[in-house]
RNA sequence: CGGGGAGUGGCGCAGUGGUAGCGCACCUGCUUUGGGGGCAGGCGGUCGGGAGUUCGAAUCUCCCCUCCCCGACCA
């Protein structure tokens, strides 16, 4: 019996489809104020699992992780011009506490480099006490006019790293180091989201870096995501805070900076990256939830079987659970799982009890298998890898087929309303203003072998343009 | 913040001035369970908020809030 689709299809209508996602993958719900966010326990748990890994890559990174306060003094913000242009619009300012107006206005944190550089500044005084790598894990606020849960909320979770260096190409290595060996390194082998590599124009850099670079991936409408971004800050921080050191020869100089974040908008990455019309499709490396054994019907020893298959599968190291509610129909559970796009399903029933079987489905392609019971943890596990391994494929294959090498500006400019062009790039003329004239913009520059640029004045460069979020 | 659309039970919707409805979900019972089952009986809404017009407002007027789409700004 054909159903009315669980999801408003994704061709019919996108932004439909992935709030439709969201609702009932129950990953997230729209806070009481405008543009805030309630992360619910099965996206919360994804969100984690993205932290576990990112964490791990970081602390490889020689970074430690430490926390700072989430007020920040107004004046702190205003000490450096181009951040605090670049931030003020969207700052949430407390000017009452406590009952009365404050002397000085506490802004809440958009982003922590004048917080963080105020206790570089006393942290900093040698050589010696270099590099300093420092990691906080943290809610920050932009006060955003265009909402869209996970993309783009006014309260966020994410990383920001921030470290002190002692020469300009030190904190340039770093910075490229986080954005390789950190972000591309998981969003690709974890996340399964092939990506682009690059810096960012000066129109798109952030504020108060000398260069950005970023990593941007192609969701599922073809439309550009930036998936994490890591800044050149030079010493354009260091100076406006006191950020001094003295160098083995006795000098006195100002250190040279990184800071570099991604946030929960990973998780509307995951979503359009890899969802289809039935929900979300988690690769295995990331998924809070590997494996679901669902009990078809407690007869014949089904029961039993489940969870002996359950304990058997976690002690291979799936992350698996068992799904025993055989009060609700199994139809509704199966949808329940696939919409929440655990990799693999393993259903057990009466039949299967009798046969010494169960049946494997698998959410990428929903081919089905029934196999024996005995070795079926290995099987599994070989499946979770064929699966990370075909969902990277498929994203790999719309980003190569949607992205085409343009001979001009208007070539360029049409295709990215299609997709993700390449153009060859000079940086000067109006070229960007006339890419915005047509929605699209430059998301980032890459040498012709998609190595990272120094500058952007480099030549022989190129620019990637699309459609962005 | 500009333009457009929309707020009625948890979700999706109907209801153009006269006693708030439908589908799904939820609860109870029976029956079912290998892809959103069936039957029967129930619970649940001061119609986004406030003010006004009126004998009477979900419905008309004004203000505010929220959500969605497009645009400018951004992770």
């Amino acid at each position: 019996m054909a159903k009315a689709p669980v999801l408003t299809p994704q061709a019919e209508d996108f932004p439909r489809w992935y709030q439709d996602v969201v609702a009932k993958a129950e990953l997230a719900d729209n806070g009481p104020v405008r543009g805030t966010m309630v992360i619910r326990p099965y996206g919360y748990a994804i969100w984690e699992r993205m932290q576990a890994e990112l964490d791990r890559r970081i602390k490889d990174a020689g970074a430690a992780n430490a926390y700072f306060p989430l007020f920040i003094p107004q004046s702190y913000l205003e000490r450096e011009q181009e951040h605090v242009e670049g931030f003020s619009p969207e700052l949430a300012v407390v000017t009452h506490a406590g009952g009365k107006k404050l002397e000085e206005a506490a802004v809440v944190r958009p982003t922590s480099e004048t917080m963080i550089d105020a206790y570089f500044a006393k942290w900093v005084q040698s050589y010696r006490d270099l590099p300093l790598l420092l990691n906080q894990w943290a809610n920050i606020v932009r006060w955003e006019l265009r909402p869209r849960l996970f993309l783009r909320t006014t309260e966020f979770l994410w990383q920001e790293g921030h470290t002190c260096h002692a020469t300009d190409t030190d904190a340039r290595a770093y910075a490229l180091r986080i954005l390789r060996e950190v972000y591309e390194d998981f969003v690709v082998n974890v996340m399964a989201v092939p990506v682009f590599a690059g810096l960012k124009t000066d129109r798109e850099k952030f504020a108060g870096a000398v260069a950005s670079y970023a990593i941007e991936g192609m969701m599922g409408d073809r439309k550009a995501l930036q998936m994490g971004t890591s800044h050149v800050l030079g010493q354009n921080f260091a100076r406006v805070f006191g950020i001094t050191y003295l160098t083995e020869s006795g000098d006195q100089e100002f250190a040279w900076q990184t800071s570099w974040g991604v946030s929960t908008r990973l998780v509307g990455a995951l979503i359009m990256a890899h969802g289809d019309d039935g929900g979300l499709r988690v690769p295995p490396r990331l998924a809070p939830v590997q494996a679901v054994v669902l009990l078809v019907r407690d007869e014949d020893g089904a029961g039993e079987r489940a969870a002996a298959l359950r304990h058997e599968l976690a002690g291979a190291g799936v992350r698996v659970e068992l799904d025993a509610r055989v009060d609700v129909t199994f139809g509704r559970r199966a949808v329940e799982w696939e919409l929440k796009g655990v990799p693999v399903r393993l259903e057990l029933g009466p039949r299967d009890a009798t046969a010494g079987t169960v049946s494997l489905v698998r959410r990428d392609t929903t081919a089905k298998e029934t196999v024996p019971l005995a070795g079926v943890a290995g099987r599994v596990t070989a499946l979770l890898d064929e699966i990370q391994t075909t969902l990277y494929e498929q994203a790999v294959a719309r980003r190569d087929t949607n992205t085409v090498d343009a001979e001009s500006l208007d070539a360029a400019r049409d295709a990215a309303q299609r997709g993700f062009s390449r153009l060859a790039w000079d940086g000067s003329g109006d070229a960007e203003d006339r890419l915005a004239e047509a929605g699209v913009t430059v998301r980032c520059l890459q040498r012709a072998d998609g190595g990272l640029p120094e500058s952007v004045d480099e030549s022989g460069l190129f620019a990637v343009i699309a459609r962005a979020y």
